[in-house]
DNA sequence: TATCTAAAAGATAATCATTCCTATTTAAGA
DNA sequence: TCTTAAATAGGAATGATTATCTTTTAGATA
């Protein structure tokens, strides 16, 4: 893991620094798709040293190059998704919890429909679900 | 349609105020999902005196009761719609372009799909589509 | 129509996540 | 090991949003 992200780093000219893994480590082990506040946190822990506005850039530049990915929420807070592969999102109404789906069968079905039917003056190039519902106790 | 949303807001027991008018007609003459930020500055040019506060105060409550829907963003400011019908979103990756997409056809296909094919420990309640892309020129 | 009252608005201060700035450090190629 | 551009630390600045407190007002009631 650490080292599929060193690579990838590489791949994109980028340094591999302690801060980029400690801080991509955190989204991995974090799971539920934190904050930035939540990274910050979690970094805190193992290396306190590691500066809030470095956390904000390391983010910023791995969504850039698409190290990770930002995921939507209802809120105006951003969240981080380490998971690359074409995704969608479960939404919790009631928590915060967001939970990968990824469903091939779906994601085929609504790319022929979209082969057929044409949006006028839209070029699609990526359809995201967000499925809100409730997860069960 | 101030008609409709002066009803709306005796339903919801809300007070009709000028204040809440004017940004409900923002929103709408704005097309394109505005921020608040576009609210704020619409509203100055016919209603100087209405104070920042105010304008997220109201899209607070509105958002709350159901008058305005909230747009999710790969930046993380919030924007607004009002339009409340069930629709999806046109995310233009070149500029900041949201447009709303109804598609019929589309709701039936997604709901039939999920009626047969259950997600695990999840009960669904609303699926949206975010569909990125381009705009013809 | 005048009175009353809770709700709403205004004004401004406070908050807080994010960005910016600059000196210092460091990864990694020569 | 040396060099240098890239990255980080630390802290100040920003700016959107929220909170607070006072004043105003919508709308119910008499």
């Amino acid at each position: 893991m650490a080292h599929f992200f060193r690579e990838k780093l590489k791949e994109k000219g980028l340094k591999v620094t302690p801060q980029r893994v400690a801080i991509y480590e955190a989204i991995v082990n974090l799971k539920n798709h934190p904050t930035a506040e939540n990274v910050i946190e979690y970094i805190k822990l193992n290396h306190p040293n590691i500066s809030v506005g470095t956390v904000y850039k390391v983010l910023d530049s791995l969504v850039e190059n698409e190290l990770l990915k930002k995921v939507k929420t209802e809120k105006d807070i951003m969240r981080y998704d380490a998971v690359l592969s074409n995704h969608h999102h479960l939404y919790c109404i009631e928590t915060e919890r967001i939970e990968d789906y990824e469903d091939e069968n779906l994601n085929e079905m609504i790319s022929n429909y979209f082969k057929n039917k044409k949006i006028k003056n839209f070029k699609v190039q990526d359809i995201k679900l967000q499925i809100t519902g409730k997860f069960n106790k």
